[in-house]
DNA sequence: TTCAATTACCGACAGGTTGTCGGTAATCCA
DNA sequence: TGGATTACCGACAACCTGTCGGTAATTGAA
């Protein structure tokens, strides 16, 4: 029997299944054939909606970045809060891991899923890195931070977050502790902050 | 014709047109049959050296990185120098690009590689990242540099330089001159070493 | 209400892929 | 010299992705 649906419903429908098959197998490892079968469509159905499967991956690398970045604006221009609590939480806006994309973000550092790490990253930062840019100036403004490089302050931050912290859930307690401390520790001294003053600000986030 | 070769020499052929194919049109998009048309092997002749694609692409990692983490070891190891070339030299082995595998580095960026890629990092990072980190404890015993914490300030500059400086070649010569200059500005930073200190040996290698 | 255009859906198929396997020829060594 | 080892061969199975002609549901205009 065929059902019909509205193109966004299907197209949301094979993106969901997508996603779980991608992030489990692997882009290359999961068959068009596995995300039609456990829909319960044709092959032709996919083709409609997608035009390759490449495709497929894309347009779930914009979802789940659009929502991140989404999320990380909102946080840095909140001016009622204060311009650490900002720049912490844009910061961490980019753990997807700790929002909604649970079981993609665990099994995203792994090898098969490169191509899926790649793109996202690449379009985290792109959106991100110029919002931290723009806190750090505020800071610079505010006598609280002390650079001449903001915007690659920031892009040396965030590829090391997004890069360092995907390995985070195999290391041990102590080791995971330090990795954070370290972290703030280096931040501060980027931003030519005073040292321990991103302590309060941060500890909770990245410890 | 049935042309007999040692294992090793034809292991090495097969890795040396693997590698020039899976740079040219990446992984995914280079076939088997690429490689053993292009040598004039049989299916079975190149199943017989490696049992799989993927085993492959391993084995050219292992050669690539083998190699720049060896340089960097002399280099890292030479106590004829003086600390602060040894540091730049170090970091700078891993720029695979100003050394042999021009084509293949080239190419690394690109959507296609990100295996390629990411399996690279990896290797490199293991291996020079404790490299980095003597380097910077010997020059905090010397007292030109203040850091708790070298591992993970090596790790930082690592990767941030394996990452950002992947897609230079596509900046404007005043922006690649700021993304130099920052970044040893940030690796003074990093380190705790003195303003400008680092300027003089790392100025030729990074802009 | 009707009927034509649009749009979602179907599934067979072409042309590609990787990895397997039984068999053959060269080489090594006892 | 002759048996074991090792390199090589190519047909084949079992996948894969993307295409295409055709069918059924929906929409919207007359």
């Amino acid at each position: 029997m065929r059902v019909v649906k509205t193109a966004e419903e299907r197209k949301n429908e094979i993106l969901d299944v997508a996603e779980e098959l991608f992030a489990q197998k692997g882009f290359d490892h999961a068959s068009t054939n596995d995300i039609i079968h456990r829909i319960g469509i044709a092959r032709g159905t996919l083709y409609h909606h997608f035009s390759s499967k490449e495709e497929i991956l894309d347009a779930i690398v914009d979802r789940m970045t659009d929502q991140a970045v989404a999320r990380a604006k909102r946080v840095a221009a909140d001016r009622e809060e204060p311009l650490l609590e900002r720049l912490t939480g844009t910061i961490g806006a980019l753990n997807i891991d700790s929002a909604s994309g649970h079981t993609v973000m665990e099994q995203l550092h792994k090898p098969q899923n490169a191509l899926l790490h790649q793109k996202m990253q690449e379009r985290l930062l792109s959106g991100v890195v110029p919002l931290i840019a723009g806190l750090i100036e505020e800071g610079n403004a505010a006598g609280i931070f002390h650079t001449e490089f903001p915007t690659e302050a920031s892009e040396m931050i965030m590829i090391y977050s997004n890069t360092a912290f995907d390995e985070l859930a195999e290391l041990i307690p102590e080791e995971k502790e330090r990795k954070g401390r370290a972290f703030i520790y280096h931040t501060e001294r980027l931003l030519g902050a005073e040292e321990g003053s991103l302590q309060a600000a941060m500890i909770g986030f990245f410890i």
